[in-house]
RNA sequence: GGGGGCGUAGCUCAGUUGGUUAGAGCGCUGCCCUGUCACGGCAGAGGUCGCGGGUUCGAGUCCCGUCGCUCCCGCCA
């Protein structure tokens, strides 16, 4: 028989009533009735009820056991007697009579039990991730994310893609994020840095002639942490195509994502065909550039029901700037003053003057409330019919910019959804986000700068472009690029671009976002040299493991997806993540440490 | 860098308008229990109330500072 063990914990069934097994596994639970004690027995696979009475030469052993502990036990199967099976266990049918017991690893008192569901501080969690890990939430949610993993790799394959590995240590790129930065030894003073993201390699590996790239590649930036939005490294599907449209690289990706997500989301629906939504129309629609779908609130502008209305704030907004707008949120079934008056005090919570409103009901069909009286009932009754509304529904109004108001308009969307209930939960709503602006203005810099990735290619003829004068504004901000972002459920997952393959391009693009050609050919010359010399169209995306498995597994947070995750300080408390080094270390590395002020 | 929330036993949490020896469940230790699967019963150990300072006759409770965790903003595809 093997050292430690026939068969694993979950195996065991009736048709093995009778034979002398060996489990090895943890100690998930112990049940000690004094004459009888069960232990339930616990590995990867799954659980064994295992039972020991005082007739057991290993009786007085097994009344030692602890949680947690790991043993070995040698017994035989048998049937559980009648009425005592367990229906919920794959195993329930029998039980193992111990015949032997021998400690492999006995445990302490646990800082957190496994056993059960109750919830832990990240703390705790996060310095004893074995322990966490060992329980069965997070334990389904690594399988999970392995098995999606491989049938992502097994989708892109069969797309024609091939898999790639790029450099880990690379060269800093001033756009994007702060780099993390890794000495080097050999040249004193220089750094090698982790990619942000393997997007010059991608790139350089089409023009190398490869055509379908992708990679479940390790990206690392130094920014802050958020729920979904990991502190250090993470992982993204990096996917790169040459001689290819976006309409193409949608065709490749779009089957993918459907087809993983149609595959895990344990029934929930799937968008069947990915809706594609022009930038404009989602800051317009939604307020955001990552719209959740399930939310079916659209706001619409309804400027011309309050242009010299007896409102006179709104109407003064109006007058004061032909671009300031007034916005409607429809609230349908939101038709009475305790929730109007609760979406107003939670604007003034988010530091908003107000929320105007007016609501529909019984008797009042005209509209109650002030603001409805300030315009009157004909104003009213336009806003109603241009929003579909009536009897029952309510509706909230922002006046202003909308490139400032955006920012609240978008978050009082989601929470009008939210608190009428009108997030339809059980589906994952994609979409795409196309026709992203090429440039925009940076207040902080006073100058036009990348709105996004500075290697996408602009949406106009090369020709016009390359025409283009470098202080029109006006046009230069009104440029889109090919662009793109997939969402689901309010989630970025990914972003992407057809690429600027071409040199004069490029430097034209730089050129606009004020940055001179020697800056460019310094920190970009290798791939400036590799677009000389035979560049293929070709653009790509690069969808996020992390959040994808994240949705999946119906978490809210990336932690519970990750195998050893750092905390929101970047942190890693059970290996003690980032540590000091030697003195010896820090010579080889020509390094002197300069360490703010401390008390 | 900024804002919100939290910090009481190994763990999860309760703790009244400031008032005597700070409680419960799980876990732990000991005893009892032959069919449980959140087993049950009895007894017990375990607490600088995150830390520092202040107000007060008296602080877990009020005030100030500080540290830690977390969520968000800034930042970031």
């Amino acid at each position: 028989m093997h050292r430690y063990r026939s068969h694993t914990c979950g195996a065991l069934r009736d048709s093995d009533i009778g034979k002398d097994v060996r489990l090895s596994g943890w100690v998930h639970r112990v049940r000690d009735h004094g004459g009888v004690l069960f232990i339930d027995l616990r590995d990867h696979y799954g659980l064994s009820q295992v039972v020991a009475d005082p007739d057991s030469p290993a009786f007085k052993h097994v009344e030692k056991l602890r949680a947690e502990w790991v043993v070995k036990i040698d017994g035989k199967v048998r049937r559980r007697p009648a009425g005592t099976e367990n229906a919920e266990l794959p195993t329930g049918a029998v039980e193992i009579y111990i015949n032997e017991v021998e400690v492999l690893g006995p445990a302490g008192e646990l800082p957190m039990p496994v056993f059960g569901d109750q919830e832990y501080p990240e703390e705790v969690r996060l310095k004893y991730r074995f322990l966490d890990l060992r329980r069965d939430r997070l334990h389904a949610n690594i399988m999970k994310r392995g098995a999606i993993i491989d049938s992502i790799r097994r989708r892109m394959k069969e797309g024609g893609f091939f898999e790639f590995q790029t450099p880990i240590l690379t060269a800093s790129s001033p756009e994007g994020a702060r780099d993390f930065l890794v000495p080097s030894r050999l040249h004193p003073g220089k750094f090698y840095a982790l990619p942000q993201a393997p997007q010059q390699f991608k790139q350089l590996t089409m023009i190398a002639g490869f055509d379908r790239y992708f990679q479940i590649a390790p990206c690392f930036r130094d920014e802050d942490a958020r729920a979904d939005r990991s502190p250090g490294e993470f992982y993204q599907l990096d996917i790169e195509m040459s001689f290819v449209t976006q309409d193409d690289v949608f065709n490749a990706v779009e089957p993918v994502l459907r087809g993983v997500f149609e595959e895990f989301a344990g029934g929930k629906k799937v968008t069947p065909k990915f809706p594609m939504i022009p930038y404009a129309d989602a800051m317009r629609d939604y307020g955001s550039d990552k719209p959740d779908l399930r939310n079916p609130i659209k706001m619409q502008n309804v400027s011309d029901a309050f242009r010299g209305s007896g409102f006179k704030i709104f109407a003064n907004i109006l007058a004061a700037d032909a671009k300031n707008e007034v916005w409607a949120i429809p609230a349908p079934t939101g038709g009475n003053r305790a929730f109007c008056d609760r979406m107003n005090s939670w604007a003034q919570g988010e530091g908003q003057p107000g929320l105007g409103y007016i609501f529909w009901r019984e008797g009042e069909e005209s509209g109650a409330g002030p603001l409805a009286k300030n315009i009157g009932p004909e104003r009213t009754k336009q806003i109603a019919e241009q929003l579909g509304i009536g009897v029952g529904d309510a509706c909230f109004f922002i006046a202003g910019n909308p490139k400032d108001f955006v920012k609240f308009a978008g978050p009082a969307r989601i929470r009008v959804g939210e608190e009428l209930s009108l997030v339809e939960k059980d589906q994952f709503a994609f979409c795409w986000i196309v026709d992203f602006p090429m440039y925009e203005w940076s207040e902080q810099d006073k100058k036009i700068d990348f709105s996004h990735n500075p290697f996408s290619m602009p949406n106009i003829e090369p020709e016009r472009f390359l025409a283009l004068d470098p202080n029109d504004n006006d046009t230069i901000l009104g440029l889109k690029a090919v662009q793109y972002d997939i969402i689901c459920n309010g989630i970025e997952l990914s972003s992407g671009a057809i690429r600027n393959h071409r040199p004069d391009v490029m430097k034209k693009a730089f050129a606009i976002a004020g940055y001179p050609e020697e800056v460019l050919e310094e920190k970009f010359g290798g791939m400036l040299r590799a677009l000389s010399l035979g560049a293929p169209p070709h653009g790509g995306i690069a969808p996020g493991i992390d959040r994808i498995v994240m949705l999946l597994c119906g978490e809210e947070n990336l932690r519970e997806v990750v195998l050893f995750p750092m905390n929101q300080r970047a942190e890693d408390l059970l290996m003690g993540a980032p540590s000091e080094v030697s003195q010896k270390q820090l010579r080889e590395l020509h390094i002197r440490l300069s360490l703010p002020d401390s008390k």
